[in-house]
RNA sequence: GCGGCUGUAGCUCAACUGGUUAGAGCACUCGCCUGUCACGCGAGAGGUUACCGGUUCAAGUCCGGCCAGCCGCGCCA
């Protein structure tokens, strides 16, 4: 018999059909014993009734996570049983089961709240929990979301090296790999370089890089391995014609989320983004910082970057008065940025760069780039940088790059924000960090 | 790296100012239960209180050390 996806259900009441899954729940009345069948597409109440000496050998026996196969009728519930929820007015009357696969007694409580680190612990069998599924499917949507906007908008998806031959931005702590055919090579601390470059073929450029850096940082907001959604565009005027593209990608991912995950959202009892008629708000560096000055009494004019309680501040104020989740910050500090980052003239000292806040928290990094070969190379050496030692990247540069722009989403970032995740590695389906890579490294075996 | 907090059953947590045999819920085992959906009821099993040392008649509780985790800061995105 031809397996039936339990989302598919609903229009076969009446029919007999075989589904496969797992024993997510299990409720035994004794000689009537509840089932909730779990398969990738959903889940759905399965009835076996005592009567049926055939199902009754087995049924009893079942616990959670056993992985069966069922056979039986898709009944409408009787009246007063029926559930506002998925699948809740059918169920399954059970005729025959088959077991597929037995499973232990689960290390932790199925649908409690669990610590971060028993959750970090058991991953494997974590990722089956339901909070851990709807996280995970939202990210893909985001992902999918970024993908299609770009893509329909002309961009063209390539994928971005990995291992790489330098450090190259300087900045970000590297990881490093000892021996690389002899040599030494990093991992990729972004893409940017990369991107970049293939502004000369395509113009219009988008790619999801794996990245990874290795900072001492034990925070609720940092992985040693992240996902950025990048894209770089030619021929712009400045950073706000990034800023506007950012900001359409961000209205997509934002709708789409809402619109295919609302179950999840409320599950996870997160409220929707914020999103203002309008145009995001955009604030300059010292604007923004003049603005928690005055409104928080916090002192901050004059310094280089927002501090993480800054930009808390300066959020909460924008949900506020502009009724937006996201905020853009611009014209941050010149050396405060990468060497890449195109000075402001008309703002000395300041950049075309913004950053993009949500909910509290820096999302998106981007900027306006130097496309000027000459200008590039001063800059490199005006920060004691060696542009022989960069010779691949500006050949680019050399023969024609276009004023170009663009920025770099952190996809755990965003997920974590839009879900209100307390940490950011709760949004990465197998974090990295400085203690863990599948297991812990202080876990002596 | 610095600081704060935490570490008790498989999980989530209790145990007042140190005081009898360290408890509960869930999970697990056994029994009962035909409409549950956090099913219910009864019984049972499950502990070197992270680890090492000290103070005390007495330590889960106080002190020192050590390991680990979380949170914040720094740094970064």
């Amino acid at each position: 018999m031809d397996r039936t996806h339990i989302k598919d259900l609903t229009g076969k009441i009446g029919q007999k059909v075989s589904v496969s899954g797992w024993v997510d729940v299990r409720r035994n009345h004794g000689k009537l014993i509840f089932l909730v069948l779990r398969d990738g597409s959903g889940t759905v109440q399965a009835v076996a009734n005592g009567k049926d000496e055939g199902v009754f050998q087995v049924a009893p026996d079942l616990r959670t996570e056993w992985c069966v196969e069922v056979v039986g009728e898709v009944k409408e519930r009787p009246e007063k049983m029926r559930k506002d929820e998925f699948n809740g007015s059918i169920e399954l009357g059970v005729e025959s089961i088959s077991v597929l696969s037995k499973a232990k007694e689960l290390p932790f409580e199925k649908d409690a709240d669990l610590n971060i680190d028993t959750h970090f612990d058991y991953l494997p069998l974590t990722l089956r929990r339901e909070r851990t599924r709807d996280i995970f499917r939202v990210q893909a949507t985001i992902l999918q979301a970024f993908r299609d906007s770009l893509v329909s908008w002309d961009f063209v998806e390539f994928q971005a090296p990995v291992l790489v031959g330098g450090d190259a931005e300087g900045g970000a702590a590297a990881f490093k790999i000892d021996d690389y055919y002899g040599k030494t090579a990093f991992l990729a601390t972004s893409g940017q370089l990369y991107k970049q470059i293939m502004v000369g073929p395509f113009e219009r450029v988008m790619t999801i890089a794996k990245t990874f850096r290795g900072e001492k940082s034990a925070t609720t907001r940092h992985l040693s391995e992240i996902t950025q959604m990048e894209f770089e565009m030619g021929f712009v005027h400045d950073h706000r014609e990034v800023m506007s593209v950012l900001e359409d990608v961000m209205r997509h991912i934002a709708t789409r989320v809402i619109e295919k995950h609302s179950g999840a959202l409320v599950r996870l009892g997160v409220a929707a983004p914020l999103l203002p008629a309008v145009k995001f708000p955009a604030f300059t560096l010292t604007e923004a910082q003049e603005i928690i000055e005055r409104e928080f009494g916090e002192k901050a004019v004059g310094e280089l970057d927002l501090e993480p309680e800054h930009e808390r501040q300066i959020c909460e104020w924008a949900r506020k008065e502009h009724g937006s989740d996201f905020v853009f910050i611009t014209h941050f500090p010149t050396r405060k940025r990468a060497f890449y980052t195109h000075p402001d003239p008309a703002m000395p000292g300041f950049s075309r760069s913004f950053d993009l806040l949500f909910k509290g928290l820096e999302i998106n990094s981007g900027a306006q780039r130097i496309h000027d070969y000459d200008e590039l190379v001063a800059v490199m050496t005006e920060r004691g940088m060696d542009p022989e030692k960069f010779s691949f990247y500006l050949q680019a540069f050399k023969y024609g790059m276009p004023p170009h722009g663009g920025c770099s989403t952190g996809l755990e970032r965003i997920t974590a924000r839009m879900l209100n995740l307390a940490n950011v590695k709760e949004a990465s389906s197998f974090p990295r960090d400085m203690t863990r890579i599948d297991n812990r490294l202080t876990k002596e075996e």
